[in-house]
DNA sequence: TTGAAAGCGATACCAA
DNA sequence: TTGGTATCGCTTTCAA
């Protein structure tokens, strides 16, 4: 705990009986070092157990190598893939990816945002397209590439890959509508931007459908978890006890959906159809399997991270490709499935 | 891109027309600092949009303000509510937390203890007790407050707050021998560490009773995910028709063979009882609810992170406590009730 | 209350 | 291939 515990590179000279500088390039670039040196220099280290500084190096360099993410979120699978796949583009390319949390909230995000700035990434990756006007300030004037994942509504900052929510929550509509079913009820949590951009998917084309969508819409404003799905259920059902199929904004609801039906006696999908949202992987092994809009997380990760890598090592040039809709795909499973009369269930 | 994008220190006081350091205790210390000359150091900053450099501040007053947090992983909800935990504490104290995911793997976790410690954090916060040796000795040598969380197995290297796995293992076996069953099958993904001492308990535990568990054990190497579990207990079936509970090692197992007896028409827990590990969201809202083994995450969390300030703030000074074992409770419900005779099912 | 000078630990640039 | 020197942006003495 007392000062000078670590060695530095002075250090390893020092016992090395060379330069600092000789001791940097053989860390860095090690044929640029004879043979002999090198070895005595690594022995050194060795030894002394040496760690470079970053900061030191990424002050002098000005090259941190350093690429921020902030997620919404951690509590379900969604962003693990999504992180995982920007790690392992940027990891074997020599960054660190500095991931910051931020709940869901914009106070966070706007701190977080200069956080990250203060630790000089060369690049950031945020969530969404819906930070708030001093968020975009400081992203647009953070001199780096900045990339906006997840949603690809309005006009992006820099580069942007991701989806329309509005349409996917129209498309989970379509799907049920298309099953014979008209009573839909929509459930969603704490509603981040994005699911309420699902929601007016799901307005719009309720609406176009000429389906009203009274009584037939549980929100809470509470983080969603599981049980939540259920709680939310048993309102629509006090108040339209003839629904017939529920789109949730997220899987976990529609897992509690699935379980609530259980425990009353519903059958999915007979008597009530189920479309979460996410495909996360219990979706599949569920019973009925659940039948979810399933988005690309990975290849966003992956498409963030490699466009980064592009700017950086082409020196600042942009890729041919600034924008990017990855769009989504309904999987449908059994929670959707044409049993029996695909007109209207439920008596 | 360019250089000198952003605005310094130096630029500050040029525009503010003072001293380099007095900006730089405006910033710190405002109350050190006349209120006009504040308030034109205030103006200056906002106008120039500046965000203080991290990295040199770190490197010059040799406190980082950061503290590093490794997780094994990000997918299922246990790490999320740790690491809230801790930046609930740290956050407010000043502190910046790094994490990094090493997803269950040894090498990883090597490396990331290296990168970490490049960034010269004030402590560091791993999870399990099974670093590698050379984890291990570099953690020894790093010369900063060490909390291994999770598990409190062997000796620690520093501060250690965990619970017992072999213990948890036993108990669940306990629960289920105490409701009458005899056939206990234990499934297991990619054991990590933890995961195998809870396989030990079990083991012990069931030896202690005097049986077998033949064909009883389902092991994957894979990671776990919830159609995992149905996968597993195929198996088990497949060799012990007649097993009548099953231990899993985490709780997506638990839904999955939850799920695989509702597709063969095996009831919970009349015909297979179920106990998990972690105590996951789901676990309540489940149908039946499902018995499982609740771990104090959030309590691991903020301990770890209340004693590196304690310690940080007490100059190195110890606290009275290094080692807490927080134990763990099986939170008993639907999944293992007792619902008919408490001896043997299935027939 | 304010400022000048030295230094944190590394790298870049230019010489040798 | 190796080394000297200035510098990165900020903080820490110590003086004024």
């Amino acid at each position: 705990m007392n000062k000078k515990q670590r060695a530095t590179l002075a250090d390893v000279a020092r016992r090395a009986g060379v330069s600092p500088v000789t001791v940097s390039r053989a860390i860095r670039h090690p044929d640029m070092v004879s043979e002999e040196l090198r070895e005595r220099i690594d022995e050194a280290v060795k030894k002394l157990n040496y760690i470079p500084n970053h900061l030191a190096s990424a002050l002098a360099s000005t090259r941190t190598h350093i690429v921020g993410v902030i997620v919404p979120s951690l509590t379900n699978g969604v962003f693990d893939d999504y992180l995982g796949a920007i790690q392992d583009v940027l990891n074997p390319a020599g960054f660190q990816v500095l991931v910051l949390n931020v709940r869901y909230s914009e106070i966070e995000e706007e701190k977080a945002i200069q956080t990250l700035m203060g630790y000089h990434p060369e690049a950031m990756i945020v969530a969404g397209v819906d930070q708030t006007p001093r968020s975009l300030d400081l992203l647009r004037h953070a001199g780096m590439p900045v990339v906006q994942t997840m949603d690809v509504s309005g006009a992006p900052i820099d580069l942007n890959i991701g989806l329309d929510h509005e349409a996917a929550g129209a498309a989970a509509v379509r799907h049920l509508y298309e099953l014979g079913h008209r009573k839909i009820a929509h459930l969603t949590a704490r509603a981040d931007p994005r699911a309420r951009r699902r929601h007016a998917g799901y307005q719009r084309q309720m609406a176009a459908y000429g389906l009203s969508t009274e009584g037939l819409v549980g929100a809470s404003p509470r983080p969603s978890d599981v049980a939540m799905g259920g709680e939310l259920l048993d309102e629509i059902l006090a108040q339209v006890p003839d629904v017939s199929a529920v789109f949730t904004c997220n899987d976990d609801l529609a897992l509690g959906t699935l379980f609530e039906c259980q425990r009353r006696g519903l059958r999915v999908p007979d008597d009530i159809a189920i479309v979460g949202f996410n495909d996360l992987d219990f979706c599949v092994a569920a019973v009925p399997t659940l039948t979810s809009v399933s988005i690309e997380r990975q290849q966003m990760g992956r498409w963030a991270a490699e466009s980064i890598l592009e700017i950086i090592r082409g020196s600042g040039k942009r890729p041919k490709q600034t924008r990017v809709d990855v769009g989504f795909s309904i999987k449908a499973r059994g929670s959707t499935a044409a049993t029996r009369k695909p007109a209207r269930k439920k008596g």
